[in-house]
RNA sequence: CGAGGCGUAGCGCAGCCCGGUAGCGCACCUGCUUUGGGAGCAGGGGGUCAGCGGUUCAAAUCCGCUCGCCUCGACCA
């Protein structure tokens, strides 16, 4: 056996290995596979201040692979960027009563502007003579203060619409931390606009729910159910809240991405109205949207296995790595060379590479490292494979290897990558549908959520009370009613009452 | 915020029950040999035992409080 430095050498090889290939995965183990994964993989680590992270270089790098394709897809669809404070007065959260209410238990709050050392004590405080008059929210999300400035920004139908976005850290005072999925300060965009219609805003939401799907499609390789939230579980001073549900690997659930109608509830709490072309006055109609740094968790908790993570070749910080291989002192440089002319032909490719030809380390140590932080595919290179211009390839997913000629690697590479990108889509997707079940019983619902999680689509009567009744007996929230469901008549699973469509029930994270 | 567990070298841990010189593995430094799946040998450096207070001739060890981390619940992108 490996003689490995790291707990997770056993861990890996022996108890997360036959919970990766199917569910039910207990939840002991995974929260334990997931924080190693995290801090060996080198993406984030836990800092001084609970619940807030550091993010290392390696998550970085993911997180701007992820940044990227989204701000270029929101300016392809009209939106501009800005920034707006980070301190929001009390009273602006305060205009809207659901809206405060909804963030008024994890508010972090500045109340000082100034530290002083006590005289007696010697002990650096907040100094007492410096209260502020107003205390300052730190933005637990940033409606209030936009919609206090979109109050300035708009006169008429033609300064609609509006489509601003912002990219910026939230605080949302967490009881319950968990890096990347749910820390105090995450990282996120928040798209906010304003339009002339109802219509139009709603078709806004819609847009931007369907962008965030097919980025999560297609750049994370995660398949998503779209849907309606119910009223208990929507934002809070939204009409109508859309969302983004994923499936984990241990089968719980995760909302990856939200997008919200906000009706005119803004615009009335901050008197935002705009003249019309018949110059009437009419207040403006609403949307915000975003997603977090959550996406980095969930990338993590679909793709990877008991060697580590899996990433996505869209999104993976590094696509290749090149390892070089040599037994005697004269066939090193010779060797290292090939391996940099090789990446040179990459990256004229784009693609992004790395040669590891660092002395220090081995190259089964390498092996194990870079299969741990997710680069898809490994190229190895040796005195055997100088002579014959060949390149031993190593896919991540499927640990699967073929030596070929140099040149046809690297005539292949793009179409490798598209494959290895689908190929992780189609085995998240074949996960999907294997943990979606239709179920007609509630005893059977209570069952398959114990043993095996997953999603359940189930009929529901449409009422709070009954919503909550299932939450206190299995765990399981309604994560949405899925938009492109066919409707369906049917019984309630808990009162038998008349239902139209059956909703997607899961336990969430 | 409730319940349970844990804080000893950078990381993982032993020592604690039964108080008496601070230990092990990995990592790190030096040298030599190595390099196609986490290299070997030799030598070396590194600790306010989470913090504060108490008991004692003497505390990592016993007692109290505080803080942090992990797991499970209630709250959430």
């Amino acid at each position: 056996m490996w003689l490995l430095p790291f707990s997770y050498s056993w861990y890996f090889c022996t108890t997360i290995s036959k919970y990766t290939k199917d569910m039910p995965i207990p939840m002991h183990d995974i929260s334990q596979w997931y924080n190693e994964i995290v801090e060996k993989a080198g993406l984030a680590e836990h800092s001084p201040v609970r619940g807030a992270m550091t993010i290392k270089p390696y998550g970085w790098a993911l997180w701007e692979n992820i940044q990227r394709p989204l701000d270029e897809a929101f300016k392809a669809t009209g939106h501009q960027n800005a920034y707006f404070p980070l301190f929001i007065p009390l009273s602006f959260l305060a205009k809207e009563a659901q809206h405060v209410e909804g963030f008024a238990q994890e508010c972090a709050v500045v109340t000082h502007y100034r530290i002083h050392t006590d005289s007696q004590s010697r002990a650096v405080k907040p100094d007492p003579e410096a209260i502020l008059e107003e205390p300052l929210v730190v933005r637990p999300t940033s409606e209030t203060i936009i919609w206090h400035t979109f109050k300035k920004w708009i006169r008429s139908y033609r300064d609609l619409p509006l489509l601003i976005n912002q990219w910026a850290n939230v605080v949302r005072w967490e009881k319950r931390p968990r890096l990347f999925l749910r820390t105090s300060e995450f990282l996120w965009q928040e798209g906010h606009t304003a339009h002339a219609t109802a219509e139009e805003a709603l078709q806004e939401a819609h847009r931007m729910l369907n962008l965030y799907a097919d980025f999560v499609e297609n750049y994370l390789a995660i398949p998503v159910i779209k849907g309606r939230k119910t009223p208990t579980e929507r934002f809070a001073g939204a009409v109508e809240t859309f969302t983004i549900e994923t499936l984990l690997i241990d089968g719980k659930a995760l909302q990856a991405g939200t997008s919200h109608f906000l009706g005119q509830n803004f615009a009335k709490a901050f008197d935002v109205r705009f003249l019309t072309q018949n110059n009437e006055l009419e207040y403006v109609w609403a949307t915000s949207w975003g997603v977090s740094t959550r996406l980095i968790g969930a990338v993590i908790l679909s793709h990877g296995d008991e060697r580590g993570l899996i990433l996505p070749p869209r999104i993976a910080p590094l696509q290749v790595v090149i390892i070089p291989v040599w037994r005697k002192e004269e066939e090193k440089d010779k060797v290292s060379a090939y391996a940099h002319a090789l990446a040179d032909h990459l990256k004229k490719k784009n693609i992004r590479t790395r040669v590891d030809d660092d002395p220090q380390h081995r190259p089964g140590w390498k092996f194990n490292e870079w299969e741990l932080k997710g680069v898809p595919l490994r190229w190895v290179v040796g005195p055997k494979d100088l002579e014959e211009q060949t390149v031993e390839v190593v896919w991540r997913n499927t640990n699967e290897r073929t030596t070929c000629n140099y040149q046809q690697a690297i005539e292949s590479i793009s179409t490798w990558l598209e494959n290895f990108q689908k190929a992780l889509y189609q085995r998240a997707q074949e996960r999907l549908n294997r943990h979606t079940h239709y179920i007609d019983s509630y005893v059977e619902m209570r069952r398959i959520l114990e043993e095996k999680g997953g999603f359940v689509l189930a009929h529901w009567d449409g009422t709070a009370d009954t919503e909550l009744k299932i939450k206190e007996e299995t765990g399981a929230t309604i994560r949405c009613i899925p938009l492109e469901a066919e409707s369906e008549v049917g019984a309630c699973i808990y009162t038998g009452r008349p239902s139209q469509q059956r909703v997607l029930f899961a336990k969430a994270y």
